[in-house]
DNA sequence: ATAAATATTGGAAAGGCTTCCATAGCGGAA
DNA sequence: TTCCGCTATGGAAGCCTTTCCAATATTTAT
């Protein structure tokens, strides 16, 4: 019915194996023979089919991207590195996105027990125990994006010393009262964010007051605060409104653990009366779209080079097939803007 | 290498085709027999191997979608109905995301080229007239999603309708001088939302003046103005600008063609000094997740509804293989909420 | 008990490609 | 002219399923 190599092979008066060379660029091939070959592959409107091919090679020539169903810049920047190197691979992307931790268990099994892609990229979240096992045993070619972890190959944002280099510009900028306000303290990014915190405060000797830190599992369970992990603009609104109940004793200055945190907040921080950055500094992480429309300084995550990075890396694990586990860390950049500037001026 | 058929049939002591169907949960087979099937496969650790199964079959159990880099509320939204409804096909999703329409055109060339995916899903782009044909004569099954198309399946949001019912929504609250802020004049939904606007003005007899309405084009052509066709914050807060400009004769009430068009709008009326509703009715469309946070009136377009739907038809057609042609619209539905609110109340 | 009908089963063939090995063709060295 | 050592080529075998048809086993009807 289709057409195939035994077609072309024919119409080229060539055997079939020149045609397969002919199509694959291998040297081994008389530039005239392939000519010929391509010609009639034109001719006859010849076009390979994929699935035999990927039966043949074992390569299926896909990678699959889990990532959780949050929306956003983060994720926006990620896939489009992710995309751009894939492409330079002629490798496909296949996502599957994750609303609850027991879809990624049934997604795992699946893959798992039918080989659909050639490596994985697990985004932003935990992965259980014993499927750290399953992967390794089947020796999937996995790279874990935005979480570290000691058994699996990851890549992740500097997130500890972009959080102290984003207090430290708070402290330089003269403030001695820095309050937080994160996601869920249980996050992975969030707990290590909390650390470098912790350590430019203490650095300087300031005070690490457990009141001028707030976090989404803190306040209240409404589903709207919970959601993205408490990263949210509810949690980031509801937040502010804590630290501002705590009258003269509140924060003159915080560090939102994400952007979107930090527009809730600043919007509360508006709606009480204060106008930023003079009665109140604000920093966050991340640099989405809309921290450059509000003038947010932030922590520029390098979410592109990430993507690309875990692309390079899950392909040079497929072609190498070594089981040496890597970790990588990228650095935060300081983006200064409005929301922040030197006490008094 | 690898655990076949042939060793789970030899293993149980029955044919391969008995396993296959074991597999395949065929009817044609004893119940004690598949039991003993289903056991040599856990003691073999069997795994079926997809891309034979797939030559075989004829069927890749893939969707691909192409949609544009555009981040956002309507795309996730869009993406967890198209998710949800692979899910139960037990399909998988592909995508891709294109930045320049010339990446289109390469997209499709390789798909076509190569069979990859058993129908696509063409999302809010507009698609070259040659690979209409192309699409058409390689009975790939597609639908187009966001756009209309009158030589493919196509589902799309009642554009039209849905500005009127917006426009009406204000001309109800007593508004007389009535705006509008859109993107790109020349992109379909803008061209629908501008007509939908149009028709409930002339059938209250109202003014349809000419600089009330500001797209994005209009607009100083700077590339933050022009992202995503014209639907972005910065093109809608440089229209009410705009609007602003025309003092005391301005609009009274702004349909924003979508929500983040209004947060730019809401934005630069805010910082003019003006109220929302008091001094400004603003109304947007989509019912973005930060249209519920700054309380906007807008238009709610059934995103996921949609996505399920491109899904079941694009599963219709893979099965079906009919040629029929089928458009879909879909209605959408007001959402009050504070930027709006009856004059003088 | 026996024929007829029905339910199960086995395995060859098909699906279309890559790869490997044997063979053919070629130019240059002896 | 005869070999040798390349490169280029042909095509069988292999990748792993599904499917179809023939063969066998089991029921059911008589």
């Amino acid at each position: 019915m289709s057409v195939t190599i035994y077609d072309v092979a024919r119409r080229a008066g060539v055997g079939i194996g020149t045609v397969s060379r002919a199509i694959n660029d291998s040297p081994q091939i008389r530039p005239e023979t392939k000519k010929r070959v391509m010609e009639a592959i034109r001719e006859l409107g010849y076009t390979p089919h994929t699935m035999a091919k990927r039966l043949a090679t074992k390569r299926i020539g896909i990678i699959a991207a889990i990532m959780p169903f949050y929306t956003g810049h983060f994720y926006h920047e990620l896939l489009r590195g992710i995309q751009k190197a894939l492409t330079e691979f002629e490798y496909d992307l296949l996502v599957h996105f994750v609303d609850r931790p027991e879809k990624l268990r049934a997604y795992l099994d699946r893959t798992l027990s039918e080989k659909r892609c050639d490596g994985l990229l697990i985004i932003s979240m935990d992965i259980p125990e014993e499927y750290v096992d399953k992967l390794q045993h089947a020796r999937l070619p996995v790279v874990v994006v935005d979480r570290g972890h000691d058994r699996l190959d990851c890549i992740q944002v500097e997130n500890e010393q972009g959080a102290y280099l984003a207090t430290q510009h708070l402290i330089r900028f003269g403030h001695r009262k820095i309050g937080m306000i994160s996601g869920n303290r249980h996050s992975e990014p969030a707990k290590q964010r909390y650390e470098g915190y912790v350590r430019a405060l203490n650095e300087d000797g300031l005070a690490v007051r457990p009141e001028w830190f707030v976090s989404a599992d803190m306040l209240n369970a409404t589903p709207d605060i919970q959601q993205n992990d408490g990263f949210n603009i509810h949690a980031g609104y509801a937040g502010m409104h804590r630290l501002l109940a705590l009258g003269d004793d509140r924060p003159t200055a915080v560090f939102a653990a994400s952007d979107i945190l930090a527009v809730g907040a600043m919007r509360a921080a508006n709606e009480a009366g204060l106008t930023i950055p003079n009665d109140l500094a604000v920093i966050g992480f991340d640099d989405i779209e809309l921290a450059d429309y509000l003038s947010l300084t932030t922590m520029q995550q390098p979410m592109y080079e990430m993507g690309k990075l875990a692309v390079d890396r899950v392909m040079e694990k497929i072609d190498s097939e070594s089981d040496e586990v890597r970790q990588f860390r990228l650095s935060t950049r300081l983006i200064e803007r409005h929301s922040t500037q030197p006490i008094g001026s």
